[in-house]
DNA sequence: TCTTTCTTTTTGACACTTCAAAATAACGTG
DNA sequence: CACGTTATTTTGAAGTGTCAAAAAGAAAGA
């Protein structure tokens, strides 16, 4: 059985790969995303590809396998369950589960598991907006963009919150900056980096660009 | 924080310390209790001890300090509160609880922890009879002797069942040997190795003196 | 007491995951 | 195209947890 070591890479290397579809990940993104020194990705993503999980192409970069993806799909659905879990079931805020799911997404049985997606009766998409892949490892994909390159003018639906910030978490919360919510962006500022919202039924607020890359939106 | 190979070595021993209470566990049975090989085990100690949990006595044995006993029934209580969890809330049956706590008792962090004590009222026991530690380190102690070591012609109360033996945990089951039963020893019979006992509104039925160790009964 | 047996410790090795620092390859700019 | 910059790989080392096999110590019999 793969590693929890294994599974995050394998998980981080998937959601990498979201951001630039069909192309290889560089290893010094992987590295920074996995919070590491570039020689230990070499090392980890060489012993990925003896395992048939991963495809290396040395000085230019790594992608998921066939298997690969199915591991990622796998420990991704874990993470997501094990979150809206804690929020419906045990009552944790949205802005704490990520951190509790990186561990527990490794202990939890299959059999555990059905029984946490029985209870929750199969939902479809976690606390922060991701989808919840299938156990036969479909993905509902939805066409987003970040508020960061939105259309001043245009209105939009929040689809998606990136969740490991617990602070922005906690902002995007008390503003109303959550899933599903309707919003219309009012005027992103280039040269101030901010970006102008109004929520619907609740107030304006302005993001600073770092900010606003972290909310995801889908048309109408 | 300690690992969780840190984690199993320290209950383990806290389990096996109270099987002969006061005394020095020897490496030997500690060895054979986790699994590894005799030597795998003196490396280990040294490190505990050098890390102020354990009390090494080179040739003779080990035990814990206060502060390794503390750490111990911490693991216990995550162990056992979990255990009850899977069975109350999810659903799991009696008999395959305990191999996903083994797991899961290192994942679980405090705050959930605390949330699934509240969920569950605040249980002292497991759902093997074991007590479970309060968050403060109390234990409720109960005077138990095994089926094994019981009297023919007395009553008792089933207290606590060993919780390791998914197999026997089944069996235990459909006869009705669950903690809280009232049963009669009928006889014991040394020759055969084997326990008879009448269980209070249920049928008889006999146990080999290796299963009759696995279960725990208290007086009356 | 001497010898055999059992337990424990030591030694050397390996798998896994990581880092720091040096070496190398690729890239882009002039 | 050469040069400097940046990205990647290599090398050597460390920490953790494990095993196999040899060595040492303690216990028990003869
Ligand atoms: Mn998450
Ligand atoms: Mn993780
Ligand atoms: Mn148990
Ligand atoms: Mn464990």
């Amino acid at each position: 059985m793969p590693s929890s070591t294994v599974e995050d890479y394998i998980k981080r290397l998937y959601t990498e790969q979201q951001q630039a579809p069909g192309e290889l990940v560089p290893m010094g993104r992987l590295a920074d995303a996995m919070a590491v020194v570039p020689g230990t990705v070499t090392t980890m993503i060489k012993a990925l590809a003896d395992s048939g999980l991963v495809e290396y192409e040395p000085r230019a970069g790594v992608r998921l396998t066939a298997g690969g993806e199915r591991l990622a799909l796998h420990v991704l659905r874990r993470h997501r369950l094990v979150e809206l879990f804690l929020v419906r079931t045990l009552g944790l805020d949205w802005s704490e589960v990520h951190d509790e799911a990186e561990e527990l997404e490794h202990a939890i049985s299959e059999k555990v598991l059905d029984r946490i997606d029985a209870l929750l009766g199969h939902p479809t998409v976690d606390p922060h907006g991701s989808p919840i892949p299938r156990a036969n490892g479909e993905v509902a994909r939805e066409e987003t963009l970040t508020l960061a390159a939105s259309h001043a003018g245009r209105s939009y639906r929040i689809a998606r919150v990136a969740d490991s910030e617990s602070q922005f978490l906690q902002y995007a919360e008390r503003h109303g900056l959550v899933p599903g919510a309707q919003i219309d962006v009012e005027n992103t500022d280039e040269a101030a980096e901010a970006v102008s919202v109004r929520i619907a039924g609740r107030g304006q607020c302005t993001l600073g660009m770092s900010a606003a890359r972290r909310i995801f939106l889908a048309s109408v």
